[in-house]
DNA sequence: AAATTTTCATAAATCGTTATAACGAGACAT
DNA sequence: ATGTCTCGTTATAACGATTTATGAAAATTT
């Protein structure tokens, strides 16, 4: 029960391995010639190739070509909802490419980062759609230098040509400030990470700009929370805050909402009557919150389709000065948090 | 800029290309000789390497030798919480043994995951390990005949010769039984889904069983519900299950679970007041949720520790007719829900 | 009818490894 | 001195495809 190779299938029709090479990969080109089969062996052999059940082996397609169809994707950590949600789209479209995709997860950890992108590279694949952390920077505009098509999703890396997928941070905080200062609170303080990475650091400038709109330029206040034990720095911010009076907080991500709700819900502290929030991004948690949320949402199937389509178009040959940017828009989702 | 190969190393050290080879796969053995390197010239070789910072091309590894150090790992949806975490578990250990992952999602689906299983064998896998689905079995079995090494998770499928990671479901749902009749409820119905899936009827067994145990085989009430409109359909159930005067639910999972809290929630009835749950399965929802939650707690981790652990003693050799089984245990963590 | 082009097919050279048989040189025993 | 072993190494044949140059026959032009 030996797999069959293309040479059965030559044998068995009576002709040569090349001809049966130029028939499977069907668009037989070379770089100025094109080779043309003639339509009645050109379906012989497909009928006899269906009958053999002929699978291609992969790895002397690679070791000949030097395409693995393979593309690896780095990102933070796959167990966190967001990204799972991305790389299920990234799965499913990469499925119409005829393309399979390899993952990991940096733990926002820049040596960590660098490791897998040089197992990828030595697996072959042929791009990377990657996720950067604080102090890959440098990693990333070699790897950007080096001719391995390279798409950047989420988070900016300054001084980087090469295509990327964004959100708009910076406006996704400005509607997280208007629906609070439309209502009529002007003591809004922030809820951000202590990591500055490009899209916490712009959700912090839209908060800020958005503050200054309405003349609350005195009122900003960005608290910046370190990424281990969030809840009992959460916890620490909250309770002072609470003490000056603060009316609402905006949260600059999933998981920091998802926190502080809880220290609000464990400090009895109700939302909206004690104190209003606007959170970032959508969650089943939200579900059995007692009130329902106000939050920014972003485009998360988006992220996955733009960037796996950028680096398709990357791969396959696309010239390499036109790299795009795509911004993608944030959208209010209104709840009784933020009344 | 070429990538050096074994050649290059092997005209720098002026030794031949297969002495390299030895070198660089270490155990350089054959079938009973077994091929020594002298210390000093191996240690030369390695050193050239190094400086040429050599990386050996998998695809020719793979096309010469047959193995391709990757595994595939098909699951229900990756951007289901509890699949992520395993995803996440396994990509790590895999790490350790210099092994990469490749994912894919069936969702509940059979012919999706026919596609997806000879998609991986295309690719070249060392071995698979599969979460079953409704309607797959056949397939499954057929796939454990042939010589590929085979993993199941989750759940099972009969007369399949394989080794498995399986929760000790009945206990899971024993331990929500008692529970609550330990606390004095008799009226205790459980939710499950339609599906005939073998986790899910073992967590029902279990129920009955327990329900038997303690005496209250009348009261036994099982609500399937349908994969889809899943809100819709439980709220129905809720609703005369109240007016019969249920006295708690049991959930056969953490979809059910979650679903369950939010109707009750819209519906007004207050846990435990009203009404008593045991979930399956942790959340970070429930953390939002105004009682503390009592939930059944299965070993998320050990599910792909556990499986990747019996697949690669299986790819490396191991006999193949000790196949083994690892049954988890279930933890029951107590909240207010049930009191 | 000769010249030219087009069409279809083939042979042979890779791609970078691994696996196996064989081989020379000393060591040791006969 | 001859034969047998072991040790370290080499030559070479795969592995299964793609790619290029080349060729022979058929179709077209001149």
């Amino acid at each position: 029960m030996k797999k069959t190779t293309i040479r059965d299938i030559a044998n068995e029709a009576g002709v040569s391995v090349a001809l049966v090479s130029f028939v499977m990969s069907n668009q037989s080109r070379s770089a100025d010639k094109v080779y043309k089969v003639n339509e009645t062996t050109s379906r012989r052999i497909l009928e006899i190739a269906r009958r053999l059940d002929y699978r291609p082996n992969k790895a002397a397609r690679t070791l000949r070509s030097g395409k693995t169809n393979t593309i690896g994707v780095v990102l933070s950590d796959i167990s966190n909802k967001f990204f799972a949600d991305i790389a299920r789209c990234i799965e499913d479209r990469a499925y119409g490419y005829d393309c399979t995709v390899i993952f990991g997860s940096t733990d926002e950890n820049a040596g960590k980062l660098e490791n897998l992108v040089k197992v990828f590279m030595d697996k072959g694949v042929d791009g990377l759609i990657v996720v950067p952390c604080v102090g890959s920077e440098r990693f990333i505009r070699s790897l950007a230098d080096s001719d391995l098509p390279l798409v950047l999703m989420d988070r900016e890396c300054s001084d980087v040509n090469t295509s990327r997928v964004m959100l708009n941070n910076g406006a996704a905080l400005s509607l997280a400030v208007s629906a609070l200062a439309d209502n009529g609170y002007s003591k809004i303080e922030m809820i951000a990470y202590d990591m500055r990475l490009s899209n916490i650091v712009e959700r912090e400038a839209g908060y800020r700009s958005k503050m200054e709109e309405y003349g609350l330029s005195d009122n900003v206040a960005i608290h910046r929370i370190p990424y281990k034990d969030i809840y009992g720095q959460i916890r620490e911010v909250v309770v002072s805050a609470l003490a000056r009076g603060v009316e609402a907080f905006v949260f600059a991500t999933n998981t920091l909402t998802i926190a502080g709700l809880k220290v609000l819900s464990d400090l009895g502290v109700t939302v909206p009557e004690k104190v209003r929030i606007v959170g970032f991004d959508d969650s089943e948690a939200f579900e059995l919150y007692g009130t329902s949320i106000t939050y920014v949402s972003q485009p998360v199937e988006q992220f996955g389709i733009r960037a796996l389509d950028l680096l398709m178009e990357h791969i396959s040959g696309g010239d390499p000065l036109s790299r795009k940017t795509v911004m993608l828009q944030p959208r209010l989702v209104v709840g009784n948090s933020s009344q």
